[in-house]
DNA sequence: ATTGAAATATGTTCGTA
DNA sequence: TACGAACATATTTCAAT
């Protein structure tokens, strides 16, 4: 939970050690370390040097949200009329579980979220009476997700 | 690993269970019982419905980027002038470990891609390099994401 | 669905190299 | 760093309810 400020030099095991465990949080250490050749020692001993550096943010169970009825995945990129309202507009897009991205960016948007809804009935209610209510929020411009080829975290 | 067709009724202590793995992969499921008041090998068992319903996908370690010296993200909006290109065009993006997404959208774009760089010239290389060399890109639009406020998934 | 107990496997610490 | 041994916990299965 707490991170060094020392740069840490990482290796070919720690990088096993992470892909092993970046695909499947579970995966006993000990098996990680009779497929690297090493004690389950030492592979703990890595791994508290990896959390202690700050590279390991923590570990999650990944839900299949369509199971739940979650199958609209959309892009909205939002223009704000006043910049100073940002982050009271974060805020409140923060409330709305659906949202589970939210980014400032450069370009014509202040803001641009990523939300996922049932269906597009959903997202129309979303924006109509969640999105379009929050003060500043002038104009979207939705994009939805007809189709998610690639998701991953960064390669090691 | 398997997924069953059978629809399943999530009640309480499921969400509970998931709750606590969704945020930390690693929590021991006697720990989880023991603070909901259930036997361990109930939990077990549950788990095991929830992974067969494939309501559960799958765990994760979470690496923080940063620390690897990536620390620009990007969302680029791209036009393909020919829709028969887009499967060879998505490919050839899966090959780029910088694209973490890729999503199919409505809109004026043909894809949209989120992509983790280092910095702005590693954004602008992979851009001119890159993505542009792909056939069938003719134009790209191009977001950087100056902070990224809200990250998350779906709640229960 | 849940339990407790038993058997197996893993996590964790520590002394040593 | 890494190891092995020792100890503490956790996982997994199972018979019974």
């Amino acid at each position: 939970m707490k991170s060094n400020q020392e740069r840490i030099t990482i290796d070919g095991i720690d990088k096993e050690i992470l892909r092993h465990l970046m695909e499947d949080a579970r995966k006993p250490i000990l098996e990680i370390g009779r497929k690297l050749g090493i004690s389950g020692a030492a592979v703990h001993q890595r791994l508290r040097k990896l959390e202690s550096s700050g590279l390991i943010t923590g570990s999650k169970f990944v839900i299949n949200p369509k199971v739940l009825g979650y199958s609209t995945m959309a892009f909205i990129g939002i223009y704000l009329d006043k910049a100073m309202r940002n982050p009271e507009a974060v805020k409140q897009l923060r409330e709305i579980p659906e949202v589970l991205e939210c980014h400032y960016t450069t370009g014509n948007w202040s803001i641009l979220i990523k939300l996922l809804c049932r269906d597009n009935e959903h997202l129309m209610q979303l924006l109509n009476t969640q999105i379009q209510a929050i003060e500043g929020v002038s104009r979207t411009e939705t994009f939805i997700s007809l189709n998610q080829q690639i998701d991953r975290q960064i390669g090691l």
